[in-house]
DNA sequence: CACACCGCGTAGACCGTTATACGTAAATCA
DNA sequence: TGATTTACGTATAACGGTCTACGCGGTGTG
């Protein structure tokens, strides 16, 4: 009786439905999308049909009228620590909403996002979430024409036809740096990547913080921002090459995690004294940041948070907001070890 | 003329493709589909209006009848360091063969994990692959009735209705284990997690691979698993524990790098001599490991390897393979200062 | 020369749902 | 009581593709 009898006949759908429950499949539809004109009796027969055939609507058939209830979430990468925390508040937000979130890497590729996304709106999802797109501020807004989009690590409080939904990366960065100068240092160095074309990029309003606050202190003439190559094999500067600059700097703000912890490893191995030598905030606070051989002071962006907020704004922008919104959620210095 | 043409009118769709060729709706998806029955001036009169037009077709309609090209992943949980390299060889195939891969995260809940399959099969998805899944075998050959399947993470050669792509991970607790005995340790204890339902769980399988070794050894009467609680607020031993037995263990085979690193920390913190008082090593080879100031000996899965090779086994049996398969990855024991 | 066959292209049913238009009986109003 | 409204169901046209069946002109075969 629970089950069993769907298996005989291959999938059932809403005809089967409609036929046990002895009605028409138009009323099966009007009950599952609860529109108007079904009386109680009626909502009673199929409800029961509908779980006595344990019915589950198409999706595909679904999305070419009406909602599909499933989101999608394009990803930078997998390897950002940031995205598990995100994730959790973006699921908790949409499952009670009773939609599915669907995600896809990128890969940091323009190409590769522009055919996810692609792929996203010819499967009918009902919105995207994108982190930290490679995609062109004007590239977003075309998508954006297409489909409900919310935009996650990517500044761009003018846009209009998205929304955004960010940490406040620069208070972030004016945090961890003037923690840095209250400790009484004044060599603070920043590392940071090269300069890509996109201005909407975490790291460059986490400069901006930076700069700002090294010139309140008065240091504006000691700003230094380090760009270190992003992968191994290109040309450019090495992250570990900030520890032979004589004078070795007081202090380094790392514009990630992830660098930041290489950098402590580095300075641990070279026998550096952590902090007094040299001290190290990070930016993400990612689980190694906590391990008590790293102890490594970060700036945690709540990403849990960020994520509901996200949500939260794309099921209003799929309810039909039109106006524009951006949010920033403020940050957090959590101080260890190194700093 | 490289744009713009496609604005008006909303979406374009085959009809308009049809139109602008001058052929039959039914020509264009032929062509689409390189199906018999085309001839050489028509797929190139096609396949012009195709890109004239930008035309995409849509998933959701395509889904109704055919293929959608699109593979979902349900992954247990975020966190699990393992998953990017696993997903970037499966994408690289997938990829390849012109599919599209959609992840979702099942949070290691089995009611979750069900919905989301349905939410799959509802999307109609060409195929699926399940990353240590909590369902029942039982369970999993359902599912795998209504569409092709791969898992991994769950050793179940016997299974006929889905195939299995795994590391072979009695062998690599094997070679952990073995390694460990070789530097002159009895006293070696393994970190596990307390058995739930399923047998075919990776720990189970490395659970094995441990007593073998310590078997083969004549040390079968020092066996010793400890199976510490899964989350901090539930009932059972900690990890830390094993540091209080009396007399310490010489050496630890930590079932997860997640487990192993953390240990690590503790014995160091407390002072204690690793790898000479006690030598550790974890399974996963994760970044965390790799660190100098962590330098964790651990288990090499070659995830890259395991999806890559899931990936080629789904598009197989997705092509029409009835016969199941069942494959093994040799791992690798990487070296470093805690063992 | 009648016939089967092949290559190419089209017509149209079909997939499973949504949503609009419409019919009918009961309830309300003047 | 006749005229409107209201409440509830159904029929049916989309939606955007796939795929089977078939038509048609040209070739080879007996």
């Amino acid at each position: 009786m629970t089950d069993g009898s769907a298996k005989i006949g291959g999938k059932i759908t809403i005809k089967h439905v409609a036929q046990d429950a002895g009605v028409s499949v138009a009323a099966v539809s009007k009950v599952m999308r609860n529109a108007y004109g079904v009386s109680d009796a009626m909502r009673e027969k199929v409800e029961r049909s509908i779980d006595r055939l344990a019915y589950r609507p198409s999706t595909a058939a679904r999305g070419m009228r009406g909602r599909t209830f499933s989101i999608g979430v394009l990803l930078v990468e997998m390897r950002n620590p940031f995205l598990p925390s995100l994730m959790d508040g973006a699921q908790k937000v949409l499952s009670e909403a009773n939609y599915r979130a669907f995600m896809s890497v990128g890969e940091a590729r323009a190409a590769i996002e522009k055919s996810l996304i692609n792929a996203m709106i010819d499967l009918k999802m009902d919105g995207v979430i994108l982190v930290a797109p490679r995609l062109s501020g004007e590239l977003l807004a075309s998508y954006a024409k297409q489909i409900p989009m919310v935009v996650i690590g990517h500044h761009e409080p003018g846009a209009t036809a998205f929304d955004t939904v960010n940490s406040d990366d620069r208070l972030g960065a004016r945090m961890a740096t003037a923690h840095l100068i209250a400790g009484g240092r004044e060599n603070i160095q920043m590392a940071s990547l090269p300069r890509k074309n996109g201005d909407f990029d975490v790291y460059v309003e986490r400069e901006k913080g930076y700069i700002e606050a090294m010139t309140e202190a008065g240091l504006e003439n000691r700003v230094g921002v380090w760009r270190m190559r992003e992968h191994p094999d290109r040309a450019g500067p090495r992250l570990a090459d900030l520890l032979d600059l004589d004078p070795m700097p007081q202090g380094v703000f790392c514009w990630s995690d992830i660098h930041a912890v290489r950098l402590l490893n580095e300075a641990k191995v070279r026998g550096i004294d952590v902090p007094n030598q040299l001290a190290i905030v990070g930016y993400d606070n990612t689980p190694a940041a906590g391990l008590p051989l790293i102890g490594l002071s970060s700036i945690e962006q709540r990403g849990t948070e960020i994520g509901r907020l996200a949500a939260d704004t794309l099921l209003s922008r799929i309810g039909g907001r039109a106006t524009p919104q951006h949010i920033l959620v403020e940050p957090e210095l959590v101080l260890r070890s190194s700093s």
